[in-house]
DNA sequence: TATGAATGAGCTTTCATTCAT
DNA sequence: AATGAATGAAAGCTCATTCAT
C-alpha cells in the first residue's frame, strides 16, 4: 500500500489536469486518494502548497529523465538528441505530468519562487548548449533564446505525437522531427 | 462609451490572465467593467460561455494579424517570415491575449468544440505550409507536425522576448531567431 | 387575439400550478404569454398582486358555475345535488383552476384579505345549508362545520375522479358518491 | 442538546409553513436552527431533498398516531372512530405538520416518488375499509373513493375546528362530526 | 498520524422590478 | 400602452480549512 502523501500527490495531479485547479475540491482529492480530508492538510498546509509541491516533484522527475543516458564523452549533437528523445519518451510515459506543465507553467497558482526553483534544475542542459556555442557547433544566439526555442519546438513535437500516436510506431517521423530541430539550432 | 459586452470581454481577459479563471469572481469582472452583475449574465449565459467566447474572439483577432501584409505573390519564405514577425508583433501588441492562450489553450475550461472552432481558423497558414512542401522548399514532413513545431518554436521565441524585452530594440536577435526557424523547416 | 391582461392571467395560472409560485419567474410568464416583461408590471403592480388577482378571478368563475342551474323552487336535496355535480363538472372543465386552489388556498402567497373576499362569495351556498337546517332536512350541526365537511368531501371526490378518470364514463359511481355525501349531511 | 439534523427538520417545517418553501432561505433555516449553512447541506444535499425528507418523516409520524389504540378485536365502526378521533387529535397536537400537508401535498416541490412512498403507509387503514366492505358494514363503493371521501371529510372537519377551537372544549360537536362521517360511509 | 463533522465566507446565478424609449 | 436592457439584492450551494477525538 502506497504512502498516503504519495497517494495524495498522484491523485491531485490527475484531477488538476482533468478538471483544473479550482474546479478540484480538496474533498474530492481526499476521497479519490482514499484518505480523510484532514489528512490532506496534515501533509500540505494549504491547497496552494500542494500544487507547488507537485510542480517541483514533477520537475525533478522530468529533469532526471531528460539527462538520462547522456555520457560526458558524447558529442554535442548526440547529447542533444538524447535530450530530445528523452523528452518525447518522458511525455509519453508520464502523460499527466506533461499535461500538468502545459496547463500550469504559466498559471498564477504556481508562485514565482517555485517557478525559479524549477528553472534552476535545467542548468545541466543549459551547459550543453553553452558548450555547443563555444565550439561553434550551435548558432551564436543567446543561450536563453536557444533554450526557449528548443523547448518550444519540443513541446510542439510532443503535442503533435500526442494527437497522432500511431506515428510513433516506427521511428521515421520522430527522426525527421529531430533533424528539423537540429537544423534549426546548429551553427 | 464602450459597448457593455465589449467592456465585459476586455475586463475578464485581463482578470483571467492575472488571477486565473476560478479565482476571478464574476462580481469582480462586473465591477471592474462598470456594469451590474446581472448584465454580465445578460450577455453570457454562464461564466463558462464567457471564457469560451473570449477564446474565439481572441483567436479571430490573432489570425487576422498573423496573415496581415501577406501577398499572394510573395515567396514561401517571405510569407512565413511575415507570419513569424506578425506573431511576435501580435504578442507584444496584445500581451494579455497572448498570455491568455498560454494559460488556457490546454485548460479544461475551454471545451473541445471551441478549441476545434479555433483550429479551423488556421487553414490559411496551413495552406502556405502545404504549398511550400509541394515546391520542395519545405521539409517533407507531415503538415500537422510542421505546423506544431513552428508554433512551438514561435511560442518559445515570444516567451524569450517577453522576459528580455530590451533585446527587441534592434532587429538582430529577432532576425537570428527567424533564421533558426527557417533553417529548421526548410527542405 | 386575446387581451394581454387575460393572456398573462391564463399563462401564470398554468405555470404557477406546474412549477409553483416562486419557481415561476415573471420573465417566463411574460415570454409564454407573448408580452414584454414590462407589460406584466403594467397590469399588475407586483407578482403578489398577480397571484391574488388570479385567486379572485378563479373564485368568481367557480362560484358562477357552482350555482348554475339551481332553481329557487328546487328541493334542498336537488339544490345540493346540483352544487355537488357542478363542482365535479367545474373541476374537470377547469383542471388548472382546481389544482390552483388545492395548492394555494392554504399558502401564504394569498393574503388574508383576498381569502376573506373569496369566502364571501359562498354566501349563496351557505344560505341553502341554513334553509336545510331550518326545515330539519339537514343535520343540526353548525353551518360552518357542515360547509367545511361538505367541501372536504367534494374535494376528496374530485381527487379520486381525477386519478380515475375512466370511472366518470357512466354516472354510477358519481351517483354513489353523492348518495354518501347526502347520507352524511341529511338529518 | 438536539441532534443537528433533527433541529434542521423541525425549524424548516415551521418556516416552510409560515413563509412558503421558496420564500424561506436556507440561510434562515440554518440560523434559526442554530447551525452553519454548510451543515444543512451536509445532511440534505439540496433544499428539495430537505422538503421531501420532511414530508416522509411527517407522514410516518402521522400514520403512527392514526392507528394508535386500535385493537384487532374492535368493530369496524370503533376502529374508524378511533382513526377519525386520532386524526383530529394529531392535527391539534401537531399543527405545523398538519398545515404542512395542506400546503405541500399538492405542490410540485414534493416529487411523485415521495408522494407514492407516503401513500404506501396508508395500507393499514385501507385494510379496515376493505374489511368493512366485505361485511357490508360500509357502502359498496370502490375503496379508493371511500378513502378519498373520508380523508377529505376529515380535512374539512379539522379545518373547521382549527378556525373554531373553542368548539373542541366539549365533545358534542366532534361527536356530531363523527356521526355525519359514519352516516356518509356506512352501508 | 489520521479522522470527518462542522464551519461560514464567498461563489455563480436568478429574478422582480425599473425606466428610457 | 408596450418594450426589453439593465439593475443589484438575494438565493442556493461549495469548499478550504479547523479541531475534537
Amino acid at each position: 500500500m502506497k504512502d498516503k502523501r504519495e497517494q495524495i500527490l498522484e491523485t491531485s495531479l490527475k484531477l488538476f489536469v482533468e478538471r483544473g485547479f479550482h474546479n478540484t475540491p480538496t474533498s474530492l482529492i481526499a476521497k479519490e486518494a482514499g484518505v480523510a480530508t484532514g489528512t490532506l492538510f496534515h501533509y500540505f498546509k494549504t491547497k496552494e502548497e500542494l500544487i507547488n509541491s507537485l510542480y517541483l516533484e514533477i520537475k525533478d522527475d522530468m529533469i532526471a529523465v531528460l539527462v538520462n543516458k547522456i555520457d560526458t564523452h558524447d558529442t554535442i549533437k548526440a547529447k542533444l538528441k538524447q535530450v530530445f528523445m528523452n523528452s518525447v519518451f518522458w511525455a509519453f510515459n508520464k502523460p499527466f505530468q506533461q499535461l500538468f506543465f502545459m496547463q500550469y507553467s504559466h498559471s498564477p497558482y504556481i508562485d514565482q519562487i517555485t517557478k525559479d526553483q524549477g528553472m534552476q534544475r535545467f542548468s545541466g542542459i543549459l551547459e550543453i548548449i553553452e558548450d555547443g556555442k563555444k565550439t561553434e557547433i550551435l548558432k551564436n544566439i543567446s543561450t536563453a533564446l536557444l533554450f526557449e526555442m528548443a523547448q518550444g519546438f519540443i513541446n510542439g513535437t510532443i503535442k503533435y505525437f500526442r494527437e497522432n500516436q500511431q506515428k510513433l510506431k516506427d521511428q521515421t517521423e520522430l527522426e525527421n522531427a529531430f533533424s528539423a530541430f537540429w537544423d534549426g539550432i546548429k551553427g
